[in-house]
RNA sequence: GGGGUCGUAGUUCAGUUGGUUAGAACGCUGCCCUGUCACGGCAGAGGCCGCGGGUUCGAGUCCCGUCGACCCCGCCA
C-alpha cells in the first residue's frame, strides 16, 4: 500500500447513540461513571495491545484506552488515524498515580474504551490541529476548516462570540434597538471604494455594498428610535493590511439627543462588558486628549499610551547651534524616550538611523553623547525636558533646513500657514514613526508591549477639513456630515483649517477601534458645510439629496460611533492578524483561498445582466 | 501603483564557492510493541527545487521575467 491509500473501512451510524459529556468536561470525581463521548483523534499512540487515543473536540481532550481484551474496539482503535471522527463509549477510571497528565485539564482520568464507533474517516491532511509547528498561512486558509479545529483558533472565535454577546446585552440593557439596515444600497462616490453588485431587472445599474450603515442610522434616529445599534458587516474595496480586511465587522450605533460624553459613556460600558469576558476589569472613563496634543505629543492621530510621550525641546537650542547644526528654527524639534533599553552598540545606533529613513524634510540625532560632545547645554537641557532614566533610550528629531527654492511660497496666505502646519506635522509625524519602530524594536526589553497592557483612549476635536493639495480645495475629514464645534462656526468661511470638528476616535494601543461624531442635524449648518467643501447645491443634490431632504423633515441632534469588532476581539486574542479572529478571511491580495474566490461567471450569467468584461489587458 | 521578505517531499526546514544519485524531522505505508501522552523500534514509499526564459561544459544555487503568500508605503470620507 503505497502514500495516501488505505485499506477500506467500515464505517458505523451514529444510530440513537447520545453523547454524555464533552472531551474537556471529566474530572476525578466522575470516576466509574459510564459516558460517550463524541469527537475527532487529536493523537493514536498504538503500543501494541494498547491502544491510547486522545478524542478532541470544541472542549478539550479526553484520553480513550483501548485494550486488546475489548475485542472489536481494539480492531477499530488499530485502523483509526489522525481526524477520524469517533464515538466512544466507555467508563471514566482514575488515572494511576504515576501516568497523570497535568498538561490537561481531563489529565486524572482516563476514559476505558468498551465499544467504539468508527462515525467517519479523514484522507491523510496536509497538516493537522496536533501539529506542534504551525503551516503556512497559504495552506491553513486553503484547508480553513481544519485550521479553526486547532485550539488557539477555537479560542479566537470563541472569544469573539463572547464578545459579541457581552456587547449585546450591555446595549440592550441601556435601552438599544438592535436593527438591520440593508447591504444592497446605494453607492456614494466618496470615500472608499465601493464594492458593488450589478442589477439584473435594471441593466447597467448597480447597487453598492454599505462602506458603513452611516445614512441608514442617522435616518433611523430621524425615524425617532432613539438609540440604536448593529453589530454589522462592511465592505470597502481598499487595499488590505494585517489590520484590514475588505469585509469586517463594526459594533455600530447611533444616540439622540447625544453628546459626546453620552457616546463615550456608552462605548466605555461595553468595553468593560467585552473586556471583563476574559477577565481584564478596564478602568473607565478613558483619558482624552486632542487631536493637535495627540500629534505633539505622538506624532499620530492614535497615540500608543503604553511608551512614554515625545517631548517638545526646541528651547534646548541656542540660535547658534541650530545653525551648526542645519536644523529649521521654525520647525519642531522633539525628543524621543524609549524607557530601559540600555546601552547601545555603534551597529545598533547606525540602525536608527536607518529605521529614520532618508529624509529632506528631517534629521535624526540618535547618539545623544556625541551631540552632548559639541553642545553640552544643549544636551543637559533636553534630558531636563525629556527626563529619561539611566537606561532609557534619547533620540531627538528636528526640521533640517531646506533649500530657499524648495521652501518658496507663492501661494495665497492662507496656504503658506498651511504649509508651515503641513512641515511641522512632518516632522511630528516622523518622529512619531521613529518612536514605534524602536519601541517595536526594543519591545523585548521595555515590556511595555506584552500582552494584557490595555492603554485605552478618546482623541478628540480633530479638524474639520483637510487641504487636499492634488485638488487644491478643502475636503471633509471625516464625513461631510460631521457638526463642526459651536465655537468655531464663524471660521467657516474666513479658516476653514481651524475648524475643529466634534469628532473622536476611540484609540488602543496604537490601533484605531472605532471613530465616530456628533452630526450635523440641522439644514443651514449643513448647507454652510458644503459650501465650505466647495459643492454646489445641484452637486448635493446629486450625491445626497434623499438624505438632505430627510435632514428637512424633523431631524433631532444626534451622534454616534462605530468600532471595529474584529480589532478588538484581535487584541484581547493577542493576535498579530485580524485573520486569526475572522473564520474566513482574505488573503493580502483579497482572495478567498477556501472557496477560491473571486471567479470569473458564465457568460449566460452576463449577459443577464448586461455586463460585458473587457479583456484584462484593456483595463 | 511602489518597496521588502519568502517559495525545495504531504508539512516544517537544511542544502557550502555553481560540480556525483537533493537531505533531516514530523506525517504516510508495512511489521513489532500493555502505560503512552512530541510513545518507542525496524523497514519502505514519497521531489517538475513555484512557473518560464537566460548565462554556463554543468543551475536548487547566478541573472531576467512571471505567479503566489506575508509585511510596509500609497489608498482606507
Amino acid at each position: 500500500m503505497t502514500n495516501g491509500e488505505r485499506r477500506t473501512l467500515m464505517l458505523d451510524f451514529l444510530g440513537y447513540l447520545k453523547r454524555t459529556h464533552m472531551c474537556g468536561e471529566l474530572r476525578a470525581s466522575d470516576a466509574g461513571s459510564k459516558v460517550v463521548l463524541m469527537g475527532w483523534v487529536n493523537k493514536r499512540r498504538d503500543l501494541g495491545n494498547l491502544i491510547f487515543l486522545d478524542l478532541r473536540d470544541r472542549t478539550g481532550i479526553t484520553q480513550v484506552v483501548v485494550t486488546a481484551d475489548s475485542g472489536a474496539a481494539h480492531d477499530k482503535a488499530a485502523d483509526v488515524r489522525s481526524e477520524f471522527v469517533l464515538a466512544v463509549i466507555g467508563h471514566v477510571k482514575l488515572r494511576d498515580q504515576g501516568t497523570v497528565n497535568k498538561n490537561i485539564a481531563t489529565g486524572e482520568i482516563e476514559v476505558v474504551a468498551d465499544a467504539v464507533r468508527l462515525l467517519n474517516d479523514c484522507k491523510p491532511l496536509p497538516f493537522t490541529p496536533a501539529d506542534t509547528v504551525l503551516a503556512n498561512e497559504e495552506v491553513r486558509l486553503k484547508h480553513r476548516y481544519v485550521d479553526l479545529r486547532r485550539p488557539e483558533m477555537q479560542r479566537n472565535i470563541q472569544l469573539r462570540h463572547k464578545v459579541s454577546i457581552a456587547i449585546r446585552e450591555f446595549l440592550n440593557s441601556q435601552g438599544f434597538y438592535e436593527i438591520e439596515t440593508p447591504f444592497m444600497t446605494r453607492s456614494t462616490p466618496e470615500g472608499a471604494r465601493d464594492y458593488l453588485v450589478p442589477s439584473r431587472v435594471y441593466p447597467g445599474e448597480f447597487y453598492a455594498l454599505p462602506q458603513s450603515p452611516q445614512i441608514f442610522k442617522q435616518i433611523l434616529m430621524i425615524s425617532g428610535f432613539d438609540k440604536y445599534f448593529q453589530i454589522v458587516r462592511c465592505f470597502r474595496d481598499e487595499d488590505l493590511r494585517a489590520d484590514r480586511q475588505p469585509e469586517f465587522t463594526q459594533i455600530d450605533l447611533e444616540i439622540s439627543f447625544a453628546r459626546p460624553e453620552m457616546v463615550f459613556h456608552v462605548v466605555e460600558g461595553f468595553l468593560k462588558a467585552a473586556f471583563s469576558t476574559i477577565g481584564v476589569d478596564l478602568h473607565t472613563p478613558f483619558p482624552q486628549m486632542s487631536y493637535d496634543q495627540a500629534i505633539r505629543l505622538y506624532g499620530i492621530d492614535k497615540p500608543d499610551l503604553r511608551i512614554p510621550c515625545m517631548a517638545d525641546v526646541r528651547e534646548a537650542f541656542a540660535p547658534a547651534n541650530l545653525e551648526t547644526l542645519h536644523v529649521d528654527a521654525e520647525l519642531p524639534i522633539v525628543a524621543i524616550v524609549i524607557p530601559k533599553v540600555g546601552d547601545l552598540s555603534r551597529k545598533d545606533r547606525d540602525e536608527i538611523k536607518t529605521m529614520f529613513g532618508d529624509r529632506k524634510d528631517a534629521k535624526v540625532f540618535e547618539d545623544i553623547k556625541r551631540l552632548e560632545k559639541s553642545f553640552p547645554e544643549a544636551a543637559a537641557k533636553i534630558r531636563e525636558l525629556a527626563k529619561p532614566n539611566a537606561e532609557d533610550l534619547l533620540v531627538v528629531v528636528a526640521g533640517n533646513v531646506l533649500a530657499t527654492a524648495a521652501n518658496a511660497v507663492t501661494d495665497p496666505a492662507h496656504q503658506t500657514a498651511v504649509r508651515q502646519c503641513q512641515r511641522a506635522y512632518e516632522i511630528y509625524a516622523a518622529a512619531g514613526q521613529l518612536r514605534l519602530a524602536l519601541a517595536q524594536k526594543y519591545a523585548e526589553r521595555h515590556g511595555a508591549f506584552k500582552h494584557g497592557n490595555f492603554r485605552f483612549l478618546w482623541v478628540t476635536d480633530f479638524p474639520m477639513f483637510e487641504w487636499d493639495e492634488a485638488e487644491g480645495r478643502w475636503n471633509a475629514a471625516h464625513h461631510p456630515f460631521t457638526s463642526p464645534h459651536e465655537h468655531d462656526m464663524d471660521k467657516l468661511e474666513s479658516d476653514p483649517g481651524a475648524v475643529r470638528a466634534l469628532a473622536y476616535d476611540v484609540v488602543l494601543n496604537g490601533t484605531e477601534l472605532g471613530s465616530g461624531s456628533i452630526r450635523i442635524h440641522r439644514q443651514d449648518i449643513q448647507a454652510k458645510i458644503f459650501k465650505a467643501l466647495g459643492m454646489s447645491p445641484e452637486e448635493q443634490q446629486a450625491r445626497f439629496g434623499f438624505f438632505l431632504e430627510a435632514l428637512q423633515y424633523g431631524t433631532p441632534p444626534h451622534g454616534g460611533i462605530a468600532l471595529g469588532l474584529d480589532r478588538i476581539v484581535m487584541i484581547l486574542a493577542g493576535a498579530e492578524s485580524l485573520r486569526e479572529v475572522i473564520p474566513f478571511p482574505k488573503t493580502a491580495k483579497a482572495v478567498d483561498l477556501m472557496v477560491d474566490a473571486p471567479t470569473p461567471v458564465s457568460a449566460r450569467q452576463l449577459k443577464e445582466l448586461g455586463i460585458a468584461v473587457v479583456g484584462k489587458k484593456d483595463l
